[in-house]
DNA sequence: GGACCGTGTTTTGTCGACAGTCGACGGAAT
DNA sequence: ATTCCGTCGACTGTCGACAAAACACGGTCC
């Protein structure tokens, strides 16, 4: 989290491929809206605005389109998928399984729960801010889901959570406004996952949990797609 | 199923990418073990052999890294991924949670069971042989997964079957084999599967889901990896 | 004798160019 | 006037070549 000093201590030089830099853009821009669903993305357009050739780019467009972030329509050019409310429904309930995956194995393996209680105090120090809030908000059960230990689960969410994030944009949804206190109802969760890994209810905290996440996803505005 | 007669009908003209190729050739060779693990891959020799230049093979590799069948080895070189037998049970819980999803998705939305009846008629069908019985068994669960009707859901299933394969085959795993019938285990998990959908106790269909899963996939003779 | 540096070779990353394919526009025939 | 066909432009898929990075080996210095 803190920086190193520059003039005591070298940094880590970056050492990433074109394509990974291209991946990387790319994903921004889309999850920051700049790129909208529906909006066509020309290998050659993006190549010259970055200033590579198009090979980069195009093995770049390859790995989002597996990532979810980018379809190919009818084998032909890019696009930004539009979603229908199912999807979002979907992708809920693909986010509750894998945080529910990650509890019980957190409770079973007796992992500590240290780093969650940092979480929930980021953000309480959040406040109001809504975007600061919402990062603390997925902060906090990205990390649950990392304290789990399972690296390939933890890759698969953060590729859920990029299309959660997506969908969401695109939608214009707003969640975690109608939630009285961000910070007490995450507190409320670690709790109960404190109390089943001391022997406590587990069946309690994962409908809890799964409660939580679903309901946080269940968006009564979601727009129909393009 | 049933394909067109040619003499009155055209077929459908195969249009796929030497990418696509490239990937399914791949694909194949690592899960049939012609490729097996710790072993390199250059693109060049990939190219030769199957006449084409290095990048559709490269973004084939890009794709299979994804998708966990390759892995890179410190900005360098390919290589099939060797698996630590927490892998195995990592893999196993992955597993479990996505048909867990998928019983459960089919449950709620009281989605018709008419398939698994007729794919645990090839179970049985299959008989004794046991690649034969193997496929049948792999077959009735995806089709669980397909049923529940959710597109990332299978896709990502069908990810993690690939690795599954794998990492069964690398460790020389025979599953499957202690199991006295396949057939009668399957059929009793229709049958909680039924009952759960009339209204019957979901809790122990996915107890017992769960159990059969992770059993299936508990290998006392997990080799170390390489 | 051991560790370090320099060189050579192999392999990968990137580029520019070519060819094939798709969609759109315009013209001709009925 | 409408429909069909032909042509054109644009984009994508693939290729061969070049440049750069990484490993392996041998030599040298301490």
């Amino acid at each position: 989290m803190t920086a190193p000093d520059p003039t005591t201590q070298f940094e880590q030089i970056h050492v990433g491929s074109l394509v990974d830099e291209a991946r990387r853009q790319i994903r921004h821009h889309i999850l920051t809206g700049r790129l909208r669903p529906g909006e066509r993305l020309r290998d050659s357009v993006l190549a010259e605005e970055m200033g590579v050739s198009r090979s980069p780019v195009r093995e770049a467009l390859r790995l989002l389109e597996q990532a979810g972030l980018v379809e190919k329509t009818n084998n032909r050019s890019y696009r930004i998928p539009a979603f229908a409310p199912e999807d979002v429904h979907e992708l809920a309930a693909l986010r509750a399984a894998d945080e529910i995956l990650a509890i019980r194995t957190i409770v079973t393996k007796r992992i500590p729960l240290d780093r969650l209680t940092a979480a929930i105090e980021a953000i309480t120090a959040a406040g109001s801010d809504p975007t600061k809030a919402l990062a603390a908000d997925a902060a906090f059960h990205f990390e649950v889901v990392r304290l789990a230990g399972l690296p390939r689960l933890a890759e698969r969410y953060e590729r859920l959570i990029d299309q959660i994030r997506l969908v969401l944009r695109a939608n214009e949804i707003e969640t975690w406004h109608r939630t009285p206190s961000v910070a007490a109802v995450h507190q409320r969760l670690l709790d109960l996952l404190q109390a089943a890994a001391e022997g406590g209810d587990v069946t309690e905290l994962v409908r809890a949990w799964e409660d939580h996440v679903l309901r946080g996803m269940a968006a009564p505005q979601v727009l129909a797609p393009i």
